[in-house]
DNA sequence: TTAAATTTGTGAATCAATTCACACTTTATT
DNA sequence: AATAAAGTGTGAATTGATTCACAAATTTAA
């Protein structure tokens, strides 16, 4: 199968999530042009990543939508599911933890960690929690292969140097510090305070 | 002032990010190829950004990191500072605050909104909480010109429209709802869904 | 059943971002 | 001094992403 630019994958994704409002409300069709306001993006780049999916629309009465994000879900997703482990169990860690339990059943939050061992035990935000030793063999008994990062700085380096040992194949990083994994492990950083930065800058310059 | 593309200006965040914590280690100057080894990009990249901030380094030496700072900060920010409120005072909002109050001394947190009236006039993360109906009377006593979107889903659309008509410059959403936005004001919208699905999607890609 | 109106899919063109390649400056070395 | 080594700054080339422009398909209307 071939790889999709992760531009088209994160687009892929929110179509989706609209997709699926749509179905909420009853919508059995959707237009390339309906699909883009939604987005804020042009009719053509939705068709251009629809392409991509080699999926083909019934023509003059828009794409289906159950099988836009039935087909949307085969790329994206793998049918055995994928099992997500999230490193720092404080406040972000539990907001996430939240979001996904309640809306994507193939990529399931197994395990969380953190270094307050009085957490150990406990189930937070649904999430059952352990202590940073268990890591190892909680990551192999469960499957996982996915961690997210929501640990304080101080201990990001660390948290996931026992990640890239216990084996794991992605990491999202929301902590601000740059990590630094080997090659077999695909790492996905993001910066919130970047991106108020990034607001901050073009609030400053519409003002000038 | 011309305007420097996004792209460049999330890099000059992070760089300063890094900057600072050269300076806590007593490191006065940078070569571009030890901030592109940080940043895992390429040295031209670098060197190609602080170009763009007609930023000269002293040669064979690498870049004086003090006065680096300084030059990024007088791009990315207003010298007054700019004030910033966060719709929703759950986890998630809890956890922003605490990140902001330590380090971005000219992005100031100063009030917190929620719709859970029994969280007003208290202190959440160090931000004080109010009720939705006192929104455009401290956006405009507070001077406050961006705004943080950490509500539930189904608050979303309602809270942005009440920033933007209580006059708000800039919108960063980390809700899962897709936002409108009058033309005057600027939207930045992040999902941690999707950045987790791009994950998702490599992981299971490398597996092949 | 013909013509007009919509909407899709896509080659080609454009625009944006990144990298290449190299001239230039400085420092270190002989 | 002259030569080598290390870094920077930047025009030109390349790569990547988006948009343009339009043919083909389908529905609606006359």
């Amino acid at each position: 199968m071939t790889k999709l630019p992760g531009k088209t994958i994160e687009r892929l994704s929110q179509y989706r999530r609209s997709l699926l409002v749509c179905v909420e409300n009853g919508k059995d069709y959707i237009f390339s042009h309906e699909l883009a306001e939604l987005h804020h993006i042009t009719p053509v780049q939705v068709r251009r990543d629809l392409m991509l999916l080699a999926y083909s629309s019934v023509y003059r009465k828009g794409y289906p939508v159950r099988q836009l994000i039935e087909a949307i879900g085969t790329k994206l997703e793998s049918p055995e599911g994928q099992n997500v482990a999230i490193m720092g169990m404080g406040n972000l860690g539990s907001a996430l933890s939240q979001y996904l339990a309640s809306v994507r059943p193939k990529l399931k939050v197994v395990a969380g960690f953190d270094v307050d061992s009085s957490k150990s035990g406990k189930i937070i935000s649904g999430v059952k929690c352990h202590a940073l030793s268990e890591l190892k063999s909680i990551i192999d008994s469960e499957n996982i292969s996915i961690g997210i990062m929501t640990v304080p700085q101080s201990a990001a380096i660390e948290a996931c140097e026992l990640l890239c040992k216990a084996g794991i194949k992605g990491i999202l990083n929301f902590t601000h510090v740059s990590l630094t994994v080997p090659d077999n492990v695909f790492l996905e950083e993001y910066d919130m305070i970047t991106s108020l930065e990034k607001v901050a800058y073009f609030v400053k310059q519409s003002e000038e």
